[in-house]
DNA sequence: ACCTGAACACCGTTCAAGT
DNA sequence: ACCTGAACACCGTTCAAGT
């Protein structure tokens, strides 16, 4: 006798992303996911691949989210372009630490946010990073700002920043900065 | 009747982060580092508090190493010292990806890296960066070289940078940057 | 003083049985 | 077709009992 279903994917990843961001990655167990949504655990195994998968699928709705947030502060002139971009990042951020901390994290291969978000995301800053250092620099320049931006969100999220000052202020000194040391 | 130690905090440490580092944070169980030691796990509670003890032990001992490093790599003119640091940074977190990824991680407060240890890291960094930025500066200057480095090191390590190109002379291109936009 | 086996709570995961 | 209880392996952790 075929019975409707219960729940969805769409619904078990929104549960999950809501737990893990309330209350933290231990407590995303399978058991407060299921729960969450109205079924037992065994139950999540008619739609996703276990909890790596559910990780992953949390990793890649958070990079589609951030995807569509830096297109959005995308700009006409390059500069602006970065500096606009850098703040969304950061907004994001904080906005989502927990799932912010997965989106480079060096999880299990079946954890990892899928390679198409990930090069859309990237190609957005690239463009902007050639048109301020020169397109022959568009690559490296990219990764400057990214590792820059991420580095700075990972120390801030992680409280590793102890020696007092203005972390706002500090955010806007490295925006200036990096801005100056790209171009030609 | 009193016993002799089998073990000891050092050696549990030791063969910690021996197992993190060769196996990856899901084989660093207590029964691994235990076997490793010749004990049982219920006796490493004689020496350390728990899983979370440990891990925070195995960061420190790795904090302390990169210490070390940094200090090592020191030299009088700022712009030569912040380049020898940051390339020191990476030399040690190529050797050492996963203790790397500890130290700067959203661990929970028992896990954290000790916080005298965290202050003299920063601070040999932040010197250099204030030699060359400006002391006005030298926090800020400090806070976007770290950020940087270690922004890179988290994505080279977790793999990634997935558009191609050379990662050495991405790295190259970024310590030049950064020291031109550190310059007044 | 230190070490151990046994026990407990809590995971993820599998699967046969139910509807 | 989907859901469930029961079971299994494997964690971290506690503790009474041994030497």
């Amino acid at each position: 006798v075929p019975t409707p279903p219960k729940t969805s994917v769409a619904a078990i990843v929104a549960a999950g992303r809501r737990i893990l961001e309330a209350e933290g990655p231990e407590a995303l167990t399978l058991q407060a996911v299921a729960s969450a949504v109205g079924v037992r655990a065994p139950s999540l195994y008619k739609r996703i691949n276990g909890r790596g998968d559910l990780v992953r699928r949390i990793a890649n709705d958070a990079a589609a989210e951030l995807g569509s947030v830096l297109a959005a502060a995308n700009r006409d002139d390059p500069a602006e372009a970065l500096r606009a971009m850098a703040h969304a990042v950061r907004r994001f951020a904080l906005a989502n630490p927990r799932a912010y901390a997965l989106l480079f994290a060096p999880l299990p291969e079946d954890a990892r946010v899928d390679e198409q978000l990930n090069a859309d995301l990237a190609a957005t800053i690239v463009r902007a990073a050639g048109g301020l250092a020169g397109s022959e620099h568009a690559l490296d320049a990219g990764r400057m700002v990214v590792a820059w931006v991420h580095g700075f969100m990972t120390m801030e999220l992680a409280g590793a920043f102890r020696l007092g000052g203005d972390i706002d202020r500090a955010f806007e000194f490295g925006v200036d900065r990096i801005v100056r040391g790209l171009e030609p």
